[in-house]
Order: structure tokens, then C-alpha cells, then sequence
DNA sequence: GGTTGACGTTCCAGTCACTGGAACCCCTAT
DNA sequence: ATAGGGGTTCCAGTGACTGGAACGTCAACC
């Protein structure tokens, strides 16, 4: 299949598929005119590249990911093991930012919010 | 205060006020010599700026906002608004990651996380 | 067979908010 | 005079795409 197809199938832009075979995530086959031409094999990479990434996973854990994929023999505590790291770092940007939801709202709560020029908000977000 | 004081004070890098200068967010003085020569305005707005941001505003926010602050004839609902709609920005964010997290932590939870080749998570990630 | 229009290709530039580094200048102390 | 620790500018890179230009290809229709 060519690439308007794969985008369709796997729900990932034409640009995105390109440049994840400019940075070797995927090598799909030429046909003699130069098209892609994408395998089962490739959408299936794309289908997997687009959920990983829909779960945060950063292009390198990706690709981590996808050697762990193509490895018959890999460890499942091996990919346990990145999923796990990243549970934890999805967990500290949830931390995060409810940190700044609360200091946000307790300024929001202190602002009268009408006319009147005097704003708790930029008070609070200026002073040293 | 030359830039280095600045950054101390202000808690932000020297290479990030100077960041600030090229995108207009401030526009310290000079000495003949052409060091920045920063006021307790600048170094005010640069307290600003550091908040803001640590608080996840974009710049365009912050330079929004920063305008808010110059403006003494301001409505404070105004910035209400403002923050507001980053408060619901952050809330979306949160949102997205406990869902990430959700579905992550299910896939981790039925991972025997052992030697043996077969993983859920891989084939969790791989099925269309 | 010619034309149209949708699809494909490459390559370059831009995004956002910095960050690193090179090459150079200035200021103070010894 | 020199050494060092500042400062300056400018260029390039980050991550993960995205937009656009300029061009090639394919299938369908007349």
C-alpha cells in the first residue's frame, strides 16, 4: 500500500510516516517509481509507533520499544522495566502540574475578577 | 546589576534573560561598554517571566500578561480570563497523562515481567 | 493520446523555549 | 602584564513534528 493508505490505517499523518523513516524507525520498500510501498509489517511498526506515542513515550523510547518488538528472544521484565520508568515519569508531570493548578487557582479564587485595576494575580505572580 | 546578579536574583539562566531581551519580553540598558545593566523593573519583570512559566504559561501568555502588568488602567478580569483558561488548559493536560497512566499501568499490571519472551505490553501496543 | 487532479516525492524552513558552544571583549586583582 | 571570571554576539541543535515549494506519477475521463 502507499502512504496516504498506511496514514489512513495506521491514523498517522503522511509527514509524520516520512520522517519516521527519515530518523529509521521504519524502512518501507520502494516501488520503481520511488513510491513507498508499505507491508502489513510496516503498518503494523506505524499502528505500534502511533499507540506508544499516544502513551507518551518519547521517539527513543519508541525505538527501544520496537527492538524489544522485532527481538523474539527479549525479556518481558525488559519492556516492563521502560514502562514502568515511564509510569513514573508520567506520575511526576501529573505532580506537576496539580502543583500548578493549586498555586494558579488560589490566585484565580483571590481576584476579584471585575473593572477595578488592582489583580492578586499579577501581585502574586510578581512578588519577590 | 549586570546579567549575572539578574540571573541569581531572578532565578533564571543568563543565556534564558538574554532569550527574553531578543524576543522583546524586556529591554534592559547599557552600559558604554555594552554589558546589560538591569533595574529592579527589569529584574521585577524577570521574577515575573520566571513564575509565569514555572506556572506553564506559553510566552505569548506571559507576554500578554506582562502587558496587563504595564498597563495601570488594567481590569483585573482581564487577567482572570487569562488564567482561567490556562487553568482549564492544565486541567486538560492532566487529564490526558491520567488517562496515559491508566492505560499504561494496565498493560504493566498484566505483564508477567519475567524471562520469557511473550509481553503484554508489546502485543497490548502492537493490536489494531 | 492529452489533460486534469489527486496523490506521491524531496528538501528547506519554521515551530517552542530554550541550550550549548565558539570566538571574542571587558573588568578587576594580583 | 597577566590571569581569571565575567560579559558580548552569533550560529546551531534540541524533539517531534508541520508547512510549503517545486516537482514527479498515476488513474480516469474525453
Amino acid at each position: 500500500m502507499n502512504i496516504g493508505e498506511a496514514s489512513d490505517r495506521a491514523g498517522l499523518p503522511a509527514k509524520t510516516i516520512r520522517y519516521y523513516e527519515d530518523i529509521g524507525l521504519i524502512t518501507p520498500a520502494r516501488t520503481d517509481s520511488g513510491y513507498r510501498d508499505f507491508s502489513d509489517t510496516d503498518l503494523h511498526r506505524l499502528i505500534f509507533l502511533g499507540r506508544a506515542r499516544g502513551l507518551g513515550f518519547t521517539i527513543e523510547e519508541c525505538r527501544a520499544l520496537l527492538q524489544l518488538y522485532d527481538d523474539k528472544s527479549r525479556a518481558s521484565a525488559d519492556v516492563k522495566r521502560i514502562a514502568q520508568q515511564h509510569l513514573v515519569q508520567i506520575g511526576e508531570k501529573i505532580a506537576e502540574l496539580e502543583a500548578m493548578r493549586a498555586t494558579l487557582s488560589d490566585l484565580v479564587d483571590a481576584c476579584h475578577g471585575d473593572h477595578r485595576p488592582d489583580c492578586p494575580i499579577l501581585t502574586g505572580l510578581s512578588r519577590s
